[in-house]
DNA sequence: GTAGAATAAAGGGTTTTTCCTATTCGTAAA
DNA sequence: TTTACGAATAGGAAAAACCCTTTATTCTAC
């Protein structure tokens, strides 16, 4: 008897690739294969569909990994949550360890690695690279990431920002006067420690506010 | 007799899991993978390395699909580079194919997809799918890439503008007089048809002239 | 109820960016 | 030898961005 996998990402080679991997180890089989975590939702309505892992891909078009882990950690605790991905941003790994992920892979692991992490997986119940150790014990040590204290409407600001609109342009797009744009800048400016518009502009990209 | 694949992809996982989806195919075998173009090259130096095939990521450290085809090309015509990348970007397909690939797949294909281009490859010499052949009509059409005409100081320039730093200490950096780095701006605004530097940095982005 | 955040907005000043036109200097082509 | 061209540069001016301080208003907590 084998431990069932089920791999979500959109690259459908890569999907399938890995499938093809995981049904090399020993003690493990892929039960399916999906490309986002809504077809991933759907399918685990039947009980049948339940798997003991999923490999999570992180960005994926529809229902992104995080959405999904979450959902599925609500749903199905007793399922284990590896997140795969090529993504290194410190916010992303942390939403979804804590969105339920019992471990975080980045995509240019080694075969063995995989298997290996696999194994600790059903063994202890999760399994992290120092990578992502590293990631959880800065982020335990107090500060709070700053990109947590920005609220819904300096996103949007920020999404405005990272157009070629004049700040009196996003202005009127937001129903706002521009020195009221004028006081959420200088505010981002401050929290985010950034010096002018292009900085906020390349912050915004760095942490997925905006993408271009 | 089957046809010998080497993987080139920075992606450790992805490449051997590719390597194993390939080796599953009836007329295709792994010869061996590497991490980068540059590993690549140093194999080949043996002639017991030279593969009827080359699977090539696009984005890699060190020696990128781009240049490492385009060296390939150069000195061993005869194999066959078939690029895979989840790279759309025009320019990019568009300098893989210059630089010599008989193919351009998206990461996003099925494994029949994969076997098939390998097969027509093999046949034909070619490959190709109905994105990279509306990209290159488009290509053909006239219009040479904008991007193409950026010389490379104002690459250069632009590189810096894609930081907090004003014209003036970008010009500082440069050893050019503030009023050079206006005219380098005003003549990439038109060029690129801008309104202003928020503008450049994200076109900058997605052109991979600056990368966050 | 009232102090204190949080949100929206204004006044007014400095710096940077944007835009237009024009000159110099070397190099290459006619 | 002109002519032409591109790269570097300048002056001037208007627009936009940046910065600091202050003021209503609302909502919330004590």
């Amino acid at each position: 008897m084998s431990y069932s996998v089920v791999v979500v990402d959109d690259h459908i080679l890569l999907s399938q690739a890995i499938g093809g991997l995981v049904d090399g180890f020993d003690k493990f089989s892929v039960l399916y294969i999906c490309k986002n975590g809504q077809e991933l939702v759907e399918k685990l309505k039947n009980p049948k569909n339940i798997p003991d892992i999923v490999l999570m891909d992180v960005n994926m078009p529809i229902m992104n990994g995080i959405e999904a882990t979450s959902t599925l950690y609500k749903e199905y605790p007793q399922v284990k949550v590896l997140a795969l991905s090529i993504e290194e941003d410190e916010n992303v790994i942390l939403k979804m360890l804590r969105a339920g992920a019992k471990g975080y892979l980045m995509k240019d692991v080694k075969k063995t690695e995989l298997e290996n992490a696999l194994l600790e997986l059903m063994e202890k119940g999760y399994y992290h690279t120092n990578t992502v150790a590293k990631v959880l014990v800065d982020s335990l040590s107090g500060k709070e990431s700053s990109l947590d204290s920005l609220k819904e409407r300096e996103l949007e600001f920020i999404r405005h920002a990272c157009t070629e609109k004049t700040y009196k342009e996003i202005a009127d797009e937001m129903f706002l006067s521009p020195k009221t744009i004028e006081g959420y800048r200088n505010s981002i400016f401050e929290k985010l420690n950034l010096r002018n518009r292009t900085g906020l502009v390349i912050y915004a990209i760095k942490h997925k506010i905006f993408i271009p």
